[in-house]
DNA sequence: CGTTGTGAATGTATTCACAGCG
DNA sequence: CGCTGTGAATACATTCACAACG
């Protein structure tokens, strides 16, 4: 089932928010909540939180607020979390590494099924269970290990290049943790830690305090 | 100098992309660029970049272009990058100390000049040149060397509690790697791996292709 | 009652389109 | 000519405010 496309960007980004605390809720043991709990969560409106939450179609009960269960399947529906996502790690220098071992990814629908990189060095290895393998076994790998997203942890330089033997090789998307650009025809997710550092300084300048 | 405060978020994030791409131009003997080549590397309208480059104030040339070192210096300024930032890492498991080796903390303005760990076992060792101390020691040691912004990659779980010790002790800013809203008076930057991963798994399966 | 869902109003960001400059 | 800077137009996102509902 393809999840509704017409929602907006920013709402997406806080259905995943919504989702955390409602497993947290879930996990509580409450079986019910209202948007002004989950908006308070975050410093969000209560409006804000129902307008986004309209999305999904009519979810919640007037007077008693919103089914946590409910509501967070029907979100995982809407992301397509209710699937699972195999990753492949491509580069596995320092942040490659620590992130084939984040225990979020084991945790949730996405599965660390595959790594690579260029350097002979690092291949052969074993991190978190998986096989580092080298970049000239790439396609065979995706294609094996039915890989659909890729983690792009290698140096700027060569980000683009390695982006355009994922895509040939049939990824679907990619997280790209390279301060770089890339100029292909899947998506791309930028993780970037230098824009966010700037953002950081430039709002530490000049906001009131 | 205090920057101007009225460059809009989406300006501020965009600033960051042209000066790194200022950057490479420079660092390729280029002199000057226009509006359109800049936007041409990020995938913009060239009027969208004039626009948040007239936050700046005048600083092209009609017919010409803009001045690569000139403008670049104007965005550092606007973005507080002219001047170095002490960053403090909280949390040296495996994400915080693959960034403690990340290089570009070091080739900027931030410069890391502490870390802190609650776990005793990982306290004591130098990594990257910067000592561990346990996190008790948090106040004196930020105070020491002077900290303004704190990387906080601990689990979530104790990820509030730390960050109010860190406002404590004097900390201006959070780059936050914790998946959980933090409820602090300084601002908070954050770095979410689950939410950017879930925005690519539901951009690959809503976008057409 | 308390809480949802949503039109209408407001606020913010992007794009268009072009006058004006080198 | 090519390119900037910017008012005007458009698109998008958030907030307000309230009728409808259990």
């Amino acid at each position: 089932m393809p999840p509704p496309a017409g929602i907006p960007r920013p709402t997406v980004q806080r259905l995943s928010l919504y989702l955390r605390e409602l497993e947290s809720a879930q996990h509580d043991g409450r079986h019910t909540i209202s948007s002004s709990a989950i908006a308070r969560a975050f410093g969000f409106t209560d409006a804000q939180v129902r307008r986004d939450l309209g999305c999904l179609g009519q979810t919640g009960r007037p007077g008693v607020g919103y089914q946590t269960a409910f509501l967070a399947s029907r979100i995982r529906g809407a992301l397509s979390l209710d699937r699972t996502w195999n990753l492949a790690i491509v580069g596995t220098g320092k942040i490659g590494s620590a992130l084939m071992r984040y225990p979020r990814f084991a945790g949730g629908g996405f599965k660390v099924v595959a790594a690579f990189d260029a350097d002979p060095a690092l291949c052969g290895q074993t991190i978190a269970g998986v096989d580092v393998r080298p970049l000239s076994q790439l396609a065979e790998g995706v294609a094996e290990a039915n890989v659909q997203l890729a983690v792009l942890a290698v140096p700027a330089e060569f980000a683009q290049a390695v982006a355009d033997q994922l895509v040939a090789a049939g990824i679907q998307g990619i997280l790209n943790f390279a301060p770089a650009a890339l100029r292909v025809d899947v998506p791309v997710e930028p993780i970037d830690l230098s824009r966010a550092l700037e953002q950081l300084a430039f709002r530490v300048s000049s906001e009131p305090s």
